[in-house]
DNA sequence: AATAATTTATTTGTAAACAAACAATAAATA
DNA sequence: TATTTATTGTTTGTTTACAAATAAATTATT
Protein backbone atom coordinates (compact mmCIF):
# COMPACT_ATOMS: atom_id res chain seq x y z
CA UNK A 1 0.00 0.00 0.00
CA UNK A 2 2.33 2.48 -0.95
CA UNK A 3 -0.25 5.67 -2.39
CA UNK A 4 0.84 8.87 -3.97
CA UNK A 5 1.11 10.89 -0.66
CA UNK A 6 -1.75 13.72 -1.27
CA UNK A 7 -0.19 16.97 -0.64
CA UNK A 8 -2.54 19.05 1.00
CA UNK A 9 -2.91 22.99 0.16
CA UNK A 10 -3.02 24.65 3.72
CA UNK A 11 -3.74 28.29 3.06
CA UNK A 12 -2.88 29.14 6.12
CA UNK A 13 0.57 27.31 6.23
CA UNK A 14 1.01 29.60 2.70
CA UNK A 15 3.50 32.75 3.23
CA UNK A 16 1.47 34.96 1.22
CA UNK A 17 -1.85 34.35 3.88
CA UNK A 18 0.42 34.86 6.72
CA UNK A 19 2.22 37.75 5.17
CA UNK A 20 -1.15 39.37 4.62
CA UNK A 21 -2.30 38.95 8.03
CA UNK A 22 0.41 40.34 9.69
CA UNK A 23 0.24 43.59 7.37
CA UNK A 24 -3.32 43.23 8.66
CA UNK A 25 -2.39 43.49 12.52
CA UNK A 26 0.12 46.02 11.66
CA UNK A 27 -2.23 47.98 10.20
CA UNK A 28 -4.96 47.83 12.62
CA UNK A 29 -2.14 48.95 15.82
CA UNK A 30 -1.20 52.03 13.50
CA UNK A 31 -4.72 52.72 13.63
CA UNK A 32 -5.08 52.22 16.83
CA UNK A 33 -2.67 54.99 17.71
CA UNK A 34 -2.74 57.38 14.17
CA UNK A 35 -5.98 56.47 12.95
CA UNK A 36 -7.68 59.48 13.40
CA UNK A 37 -4.47 61.72 11.81
CA UNK A 38 -3.13 59.66 8.94
CA UNK A 39 -2.86 56.54 7.09
CA UNK A 40 -0.10 54.67 7.32
CA UNK A 41 0.97 55.38 3.84
CA UNK A 42 0.44 59.20 4.58
CA UNK A 43 2.54 58.80 7.24
CA UNK A 44 5.06 57.40 5.10
CA UNK A 45 5.05 59.86 2.20
CA UNK A 46 5.22 62.51 5.00
CA UNK A 47 8.31 61.28 6.41
CA UNK A 48 9.98 60.81 2.68
CA UNK A 49 9.28 63.92 1.78
CA UNK A 50 10.86 64.95 4.99
CA UNK A 51 13.69 63.56 4.83
CA UNK A 52 14.45 64.58 1.48
CA UNK A 53 13.17 68.34 1.92
CA UNK A 54 11.97 68.41 -1.94
CA UNK A 55 11.08 65.64 -4.18
CA UNK A 56 9.27 64.30 -7.82
CA UNK A 57 6.34 62.32 -7.56
CA UNK A 58 8.75 59.60 -9.16
CA UNK A 59 11.18 59.86 -6.72
CA UNK A 60 9.00 59.64 -3.84
CA UNK A 61 7.31 57.22 -5.63
CA UNK A 62 10.88 55.06 -5.26
CA UNK A 63 11.75 56.03 -1.72
CA UNK A 64 8.16 55.06 -0.55
CA UNK A 65 7.69 51.59 -2.95
CA UNK A 66 4.89 53.32 -3.96
CA UNK A 67 3.06 52.95 -7.65
CA UNK A 68 2.96 56.37 -9.45
CA UNK A 69 -0.37 56.23 -9.76
CA UNK A 70 -0.70 55.44 -5.96
CA UNK A 71 1.50 58.28 -4.79
CA UNK A 72 -0.81 60.34 -7.09
CA UNK A 73 -4.05 59.81 -5.04
CA UNK A 74 -2.02 59.92 -1.33
CA UNK A 75 -0.29 62.91 -2.56
CA UNK A 76 -3.28 65.01 -3.83
CA UNK A 77 -5.31 64.11 0.18
CA UNK A 78 -2.36 65.58 1.99
CA UNK A 79 -2.35 68.95 -0.11
CA UNK A 80 -6.30 69.14 -0.14
CA UNK A 81 -5.32 69.21 3.66
CA UNK A 82 -2.69 71.56 3.31
CA UNK A 83 -0.01 68.67 5.02
CA UNK A 84 1.85 69.44 1.47
CA UNK A 85 3.07 72.21 -0.69
CA UNK A 86 4.00 71.71 -5.04
CA UNK A 87 5.97 74.21 -7.10
CA UNK A 88 6.40 73.36 -10.93
CA UNK A 89 10.13 72.35 -11.43
CA UNK A 90 11.40 75.37 -13.18
CA UNK A 91 13.98 72.94 -14.80
CA UNK A 92 11.76 70.09 -16.15
CA UNK A 93 8.13 70.93 -17.23
CA UNK A 94 7.44 67.64 -16.49
CA UNK A 95 7.53 67.42 -12.79
CA UNK A 96 6.29 69.33 -9.82
CA UNK A 97 8.20 69.13 -6.60
CA UNK A 98 6.96 68.52 -3.65
CA UNK A 99 7.50 69.50 -0.35
CA UNK A 100 6.20 69.64 3.11
CA UNK A 101 4.50 72.83 4.68
CA UNK A 102 4.73 74.01 7.81
CA UNK A 103 1.46 72.28 9.09
CA UNK A 104 2.87 68.98 8.01
CA UNK A 105 6.20 69.32 9.57
CA UNK A 106 4.47 70.09 12.50
CA UNK A 107 2.26 67.13 12.14
CA UNK A 108 5.46 64.74 11.70
CA UNK A 109 7.15 65.85 14.89
CA UNK A 110 3.54 65.32 17.07
CA UNK A 111 3.28 61.83 15.25
CA UNK A 112 7.34 60.45 15.01
CA UNK A 113 7.09 59.12 18.65
CA UNK A 114 3.47 57.28 18.22
CA UNK A 115 5.43 55.70 15.17
CA UNK A 116 8.11 53.93 17.04
CA UNK A 117 5.55 53.22 19.52
CA UNK A 118 3.49 51.52 16.84
CA UNK A 119 6.86 49.25 15.66
CA UNK A 120 7.58 48.47 19.04
CA UNK A 121 3.75 46.90 19.23
CA UNK A 122 4.02 45.03 16.41
CA UNK A 123 7.40 43.19 17.39
CA UNK A 124 5.80 42.61 20.84
CA UNK A 125 5.32 38.77 20.59
CA UNK A 126 9.16 38.59 19.58
CA UNK A 127 11.97 39.15 22.12
CA UNK A 128 15.12 41.22 21.19
CA UNK A 129 17.27 38.58 19.93
CA UNK A 130 14.15 37.28 17.44
CA UNK A 131 13.10 40.69 16.01
CA UNK A 132 16.79 41.26 14.92
CA UNK A 133 16.03 37.68 13.33
CA UNK A 134 13.08 38.19 11.81
CA UNK A 135 13.75 41.69 10.27
CA UNK A 136 16.55 40.32 8.71
CA UNK A 137 15.17 37.28 6.90
CA UNK A 138 12.05 39.89 6.19
CA UNK A 139 14.23 41.63 4.79
CA UNK A 140 15.26 39.21 2.29
CA UNK A 141 11.80 38.87 1.43
CA UNK A 142 11.40 42.41 0.22
CA UNK B 1 29.44 66.85 25.57
CA UNK B 2 26.60 64.09 27.29
CA UNK B 3 24.16 65.62 24.30
CA UNK B 4 20.64 63.90 23.75
CA UNK B 5 20.99 61.00 21.40
CA UNK B 6 19.01 62.39 18.52
CA UNK B 7 16.53 59.01 17.46
CA UNK B 8 16.48 58.99 13.85
CA UNK B 9 13.23 57.54 12.10
CA UNK B 10 14.54 55.36 9.13
CA UNK B 11 10.92 54.03 7.09
CA UNK B 12 13.11 51.57 5.80
CA UNK B 13 13.74 49.97 8.61
CA UNK B 14 10.43 49.84 10.22
CA UNK B 15 8.93 46.51 10.83
CA UNK B 16 5.68 47.75 8.93
CA UNK B 17 7.18 48.87 5.85
CA UNK B 18 9.58 45.87 5.33
CA UNK B 19 6.25 44.00 5.73
CA UNK B 20 4.37 46.16 3.16
CA UNK B 21 7.35 45.54 0.77
CA UNK B 22 7.62 41.66 1.46
CA UNK B 23 3.71 41.90 0.43
CA UNK B 24 4.11 43.39 -2.75
CA UNK B 25 6.49 41.06 -4.18
CA UNK B 26 4.47 38.10 -3.13
CA UNK B 27 2.08 40.18 -4.72
CA UNK B 28 3.78 40.06 -7.66
CA UNK B 29 4.88 36.75 -8.68
CA UNK B 30 1.40 35.52 -7.68
CA UNK B 31 0.23 38.03 -11.01
CA UNK B 32 2.93 36.55 -12.86
CA UNK B 33 1.57 33.51 -12.26
CA UNK B 34 -1.77 33.30 -11.69
CA UNK B 35 -2.85 37.10 -12.17
CA UNK B 36 -4.90 36.26 -15.50
CA UNK B 37 -6.73 33.99 -14.00
CA UNK B 38 -7.31 34.97 -10.18
CA UNK B 39 -6.65 37.45 -7.92
CA UNK B 40 -4.95 36.15 -4.47
CA UNK B 41 -8.04 36.34 -2.37
CA UNK B 42 -10.55 35.05 -5.09
CA UNK B 43 -7.63 32.19 -5.22
CA UNK B 44 -8.05 32.22 -1.27
CA UNK B 45 -11.65 32.17 -1.15
CA UNK B 46 -11.69 29.30 -3.64
CA UNK B 47 -9.78 26.74 -1.28
CA UNK B 48 -11.49 28.07 1.36
CA UNK B 49 -14.82 27.11 0.16
CA UNK B 50 -13.39 24.10 -1.16
CA UNK B 51 -12.02 22.99 2.08
CA UNK B 52 -15.90 23.51 3.40
CA UNK B 53 -17.71 22.46 0.75
CA UNK B 54 -20.37 25.52 2.09
CA UNK B 55 -19.85 28.10 3.86
CA UNK B 56 -21.73 31.61 4.86
CA UNK B 57 -19.97 34.54 5.10
CA UNK B 58 -19.61 35.43 8.07
CA UNK B 59 -17.64 31.71 8.51
CA UNK B 60 -15.63 32.34 4.98
CA UNK B 61 -14.68 35.62 6.47
CA UNK B 62 -12.90 34.23 9.45
CA UNK B 63 -11.63 31.42 7.40
CA UNK B 64 -9.50 33.55 4.91
CA UNK B 65 -9.01 36.34 7.43
CA UNK B 66 -11.01 38.94 5.37
CA UNK B 67 -13.63 41.84 6.74
CA UNK B 68 -17.50 41.06 6.09
CA UNK B 69 -17.82 43.93 3.46
CA UNK B 70 -14.92 42.48 1.63
CA UNK B 71 -16.16 38.95 1.18
CA UNK B 72 -18.91 41.00 -0.58
CA UNK B 73 -17.39 42.50 -3.20
CA UNK B 74 -14.45 39.04 -3.96
CA UNK B 75 -17.32 37.07 -4.01
CA UNK B 76 -19.92 38.74 -5.97
CA UNK B 77 -17.40 38.94 -8.57
CA UNK B 78 -16.68 35.02 -8.39
CA UNK B 79 -20.39 34.60 -8.33
CA UNK B 80 -20.67 36.86 -11.78
CA UNK B 81 -18.21 34.57 -13.29
CA UNK B 82 -19.71 31.59 -12.11
CA UNK B 83 -16.96 30.17 -9.91
CA UNK B 84 -19.25 29.92 -6.86
CA UNK B 85 -22.72 28.94 -6.45
CA UNK B 86 -25.21 30.35 -4.14
CA UNK B 87 -28.58 29.20 -1.87
CA UNK B 88 -30.52 30.36 1.12
CA UNK B 89 -29.60 28.82 4.42
CA UNK B 90 -32.89 26.97 4.95
CA UNK B 91 -32.21 27.36 8.50
CA UNK B 92 -31.61 30.88 9.08
CA UNK B 93 -33.34 33.58 6.74
CA UNK B 94 -29.99 36.21 7.14
CA UNK B 95 -27.59 33.58 5.55
CA UNK B 96 -27.19 32.56 2.29
CA UNK B 97 -24.45 29.58 1.90
CA UNK B 98 -21.41 29.56 -0.90
CA UNK B 99 -20.49 26.81 -2.45
CA UNK B 100 -17.93 26.05 -5.82
CA UNK B 101 -19.85 25.49 -8.64
CA UNK B 102 -17.89 22.84 -10.94
CA UNK B 103 -15.99 25.06 -12.55
CA UNK B 104 -14.78 26.71 -9.54
CA UNK B 105 -13.59 23.05 -8.61
CA UNK B 106 -11.93 22.68 -11.56
CA UNK B 107 -10.33 25.65 -11.77
CA UNK B 108 -9.03 25.55 -7.99
CA UNK B 109 -8.12 22.11 -9.59
CA UNK B 110 -5.53 23.70 -12.39
CA UNK B 111 -4.22 26.11 -10.12
CA UNK B 112 -3.25 24.85 -7.12
CA UNK B 113 -0.04 23.50 -8.51
CA UNK B 114 1.10 27.11 -9.90
CA UNK B 115 0.09 28.51 -6.40
CA UNK B 116 2.57 25.89 -4.28
CA UNK B 117 4.47 27.50 -7.15
CA UNK B 118 4.10 30.71 -6.03
CA UNK B 119 4.80 30.07 -2.27
CA UNK B 120 8.23 28.29 -3.16
CA UNK B 121 9.25 31.43 -5.35
CA UNK B 122 8.41 33.64 -2.74
CA UNK B 123 10.40 31.78 -0.15
CA UNK B 124 12.79 31.29 -2.39
CA UNK B 125 16.13 33.71 -0.45
CA UNK B 126 15.63 31.77 2.23
CA UNK B 127 17.44 28.34 2.44
CA UNK B 128 15.42 25.29 4.28
CA UNK B 129 15.82 25.99 7.64
CA UNK B 130 15.52 29.92 7.27
CA UNK B 131 12.51 29.23 6.06
CA UNK B 132 10.98 27.53 9.01
CA UNK B 133 12.51 29.98 11.41
CA UNK B 134 11.01 32.93 9.52
CA UNK B 135 7.43 31.16 9.33
CA UNK B 136 7.86 30.48 13.22
CA UNK B 137 8.33 34.41 13.77
CA UNK B 138 5.92 35.60 11.04
CA UNK B 139 2.89 33.34 12.78
CA UNK B 140 3.80 35.03 15.59
CA UNK B 141 3.14 38.62 14.13
CA UNK B 142 -0.28 37.41 12.82
C1' DA C 1 -46.04 36.71 23.38
C1' DA C 2 -43.51 40.99 23.55
C1' DT C 3 -39.26 43.21 24.11
C1' DA C 4 -34.40 43.47 24.16
C1' DA C 5 -29.98 41.88 22.83
C1' DT C 6 -27.18 39.47 19.59
C1' DT C 7 -25.79 37.87 15.28
C1' DT C 8 -25.42 38.23 10.43
C1' DA C 9 -25.36 40.63 6.34
C1' DT C 10 -25.52 44.94 3.47
C1' DT C 11 -24.49 49.58 2.10
C1' DT C 12 -21.79 53.69 1.82
C1' DG C 13 -17.70 56.06 1.81
C1' DT C 14 -12.67 56.55 1.85
C1' DA C 15 -8.13 54.86 0.93
C1' DA C 16 -4.87 52.17 -1.07
C1' DA C 17 -2.77 49.23 -4.94
C1' DC C 18 -1.56 48.63 -9.43
C1' DA C 19 -2.19 47.44 -14.54
C1' DA C 20 -2.83 49.58 -18.80
C1' DA C 21 -3.27 53.18 -21.87
C1' DC C 22 -2.21 57.73 -22.76
C1' DA C 23 0.12 62.44 -22.78
C1' DA C 24 3.76 65.55 -22.24
C1' DT C 25 8.44 66.75 -21.92
C1' DA C 26 13.30 65.95 -22.27
C1' DA C 27 17.37 63.65 -24.07
C1' DA C 28 19.70 61.17 -27.62
C1' DT C 29 20.52 60.30 -32.32
C1' DA C 30 20.42 60.86 -37.16
C1' DT D 1 17.25 70.61 -37.22
C1' DA D 2 14.28 66.67 -37.25
C1' DT D 3 13.21 62.25 -35.55
C1' DT D 4 13.38 58.76 -32.30
C1' DT D 5 13.74 57.09 -27.69
C1' DA D 6 13.36 57.48 -22.84
C1' DT D 7 11.49 59.53 -18.83
C1' DT D 8 7.92 61.37 -16.10
C1' DG D 9 3.40 62.04 -15.01
C1' DT D 10 -1.85 61.40 -15.57
C1' DT D 11 -6.15 59.01 -16.14
C1' DT D 12 -9.19 55.15 -16.02
C1' DG D 13 -10.76 51.02 -14.31
C1' DT D 14 -10.70 47.01 -11.18
C1' DT D 15 -9.77 45.04 -6.83
C1' DT D 16 -8.90 44.84 -1.94
C1' DA D 17 -9.54 46.79 2.74
C1' DC D 18 -12.06 48.35 6.34
C1' DA D 19 -14.77 51.76 9.33
C1' DA D 20 -19.33 53.17 10.24
C1' DA D 21 -24.10 53.05 9.79
C1' DT D 22 -28.03 50.45 8.80
C1' DA D 23 -31.13 46.51 8.23
C1' DA D 24 -32.84 41.99 8.90
C1' DA D 25 -33.35 37.81 11.27
C1' DT D 26 -32.49 35.06 15.30
C1' DT D 27 -31.99 34.22 20.20
C1' DA D 28 -32.55 35.45 24.94
C1' DT D 29 -35.12 37.71 28.48
C1' DT D 30 -38.98 39.42 30.74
Amino acid sequence: MTGKKKSVYRLEDQVGHILRRANQRHAAIFFDSLGQKLTPMQFAVLVKIGDEDEVSQNLLGRLAAMDPATVQGVVRRLRERGLIAARPDPEDGRRSLWSLSNTGKTLIQETLSEAEGITERTLKPLDSKERVTFLRLLRKLS
